[in-house]
DNA sequence: AAGGCGGGGCC
DNA sequence: GGCCCAGCCTT
């Protein structure tokens, strides 16, 4: 039984094309040393909307501190946090390293190598699941992601919408049929790798397509105009103003935000939402928040930060204050010297900058 | 099915 | 500015 799509698609030299091009052209990376499932694991999580060249330095630095399962099973939540920070989509490494202890209570620290155990760990779907059984255990599983969509929508020449979940379960099953099972490995990454040297999203450099003679988008010519994709919505934003608080020994009020939701458990300086509050407003609203009081100074600045879904508009404004303690267990006074300890997100390591020096 | 969830690089 | 990136989770 296969696919209508599939029919006269001559699939053994799909597979001979792209897995001999893979052997002679994958690039020479970090988590391609070894098979180590955990190391494929930790590359798979970061590689989630995030690009080969963004990860490299991330994954190394993560090794090198977290060699094993144990060690990151071991570490402080924190800990991971910062050597996450700056890389985004923090629920990644806070799942990790639940699923990580997950397998070493109830797997003996072994990595499961089948679907049902594998894919019940937290983070890991149905592209990471089939990643690592095809590149740590040789299986022959499918492992979809915007690479293979894009790649497989040009050979196969599918007009259907990508950002549908369908959509992607039709992908998944095309995978099925057509991976090879001598060797999976190769032959999903090799798609991959494809998608991000030669079937890239513009200007696909088709003369260097090892399956150019099996692409039905090439020889119709519309290589250009796959895969449709239904374009994401707007942006919101939302203006604050973000409050550089001192005291006189120099060190500034933090606060951890929430464990559910946007950057759960990063530290960030206090940010009013100015819409709710307003600008006279700004001291009562630290003193009910916080327990301290303030006295604003200088206007020093604004920061736009993008987001997926939303816009921060952060107009940065430096305040003193006589407290030198908080109550709180969410809110520290920290040393500026020592502010680099905890984990910040990109938006509040930039306003670091426009902290005054002494 | 749709929306929340980061950040950077490209055009 | 919009788009894309080796996606997953929750509702």
């Amino acid at each position: 039984m296969i696919d209508k799509t599939l029919q006269n698609f001559d699939i053994s030299k799909f597979q001979a094309n792209l897995i001999n091009w893979y052997h002679a052209n994958k690039r020479d990376l970090p988590w391609r040393k070894d098979q180590d499932p955990y190391k494929v694991w930790v590359s798979e999580i970061m590689l989630q909307q995030t690009k080969v060249d963004t990860v490299i330095p991330y994954f190394q630095r993560f090794i090198t501190k977290y060699p094993t399962l144990q060690d990151l099973a071991d570490a402080d939540q924190q800990d991971v946090l910062k050597t996450w920070e700056g890389l985004g989509y923090y629920s990644r490494a806070r799942n990790l390293q639940n699923a990580v202890r997950e397998v070493v209570s109830a797997y003996g620290s072994k990595v499961p190598a089948n679907p049902k155990d594998l894919g019940a760990l937290k983070g890991v779907g149905p592209y990471t699941k089939g990643a690592i059984l095809s590149i740590a255990f040789n299986q022959p599983e499918p492992a979809v992601d915007g690479n293979v969509m894009r790649v497989l929508s040009r050979v196969l020449k599918i007009e259907d919408d990508i950002a549908q979940p369908k959509v992607k379960k039709d992908f998944e099953r095309y995978t099925k049929n057509i991976i090879s099972d001598d060797d999976p490995s190769a032959f999903n990454q090799g798609i991959m790798e494809l998608g991000a040297l030669v079937c890239t999203p513009k200007s696909p450099m088709c003369m260097l397509c090892p399956v150019q003679e099996q692409c039905r988008a090439f020889e119709d010519g519309v290589e250009q105009k796959l895969p449709i994709k239904s374009k994401a919505k707007k942006q919101k934003t939302i203006p604050y103003v973000a409050l550089l608080i001192r005291n006189e020994k120099n060190e500034y009020i933090i606060e951890k935000r929430s464990e559910t939701g946007l950057l759960a458990n990063m530290w960030q300086f206090p940010m009013v939402p100015i819409d709710e509050i307003g600008m006279d407003h700004i001291e009562n609203w630290v003193d009910m928040e916080y327990g301290i009081q303030v006295d604003l100074g200088n206007n020093l600045g604004k920061l736009k930060h993008v987001f997926s879904h939303i816009i921060w508009q952060l107009d940065i404004i430096e305040a003193t204050t006589e407290s030198e303690k908080v109550i709180d267990k969410r809110v520290k006074l920290v040393d500026k010297n020592r502010l680099a300890d905890y984990p910040f997100p990109v938006s509040h390591q930039k306003m670091m900058k426009y902290m005054r020096e002494e």
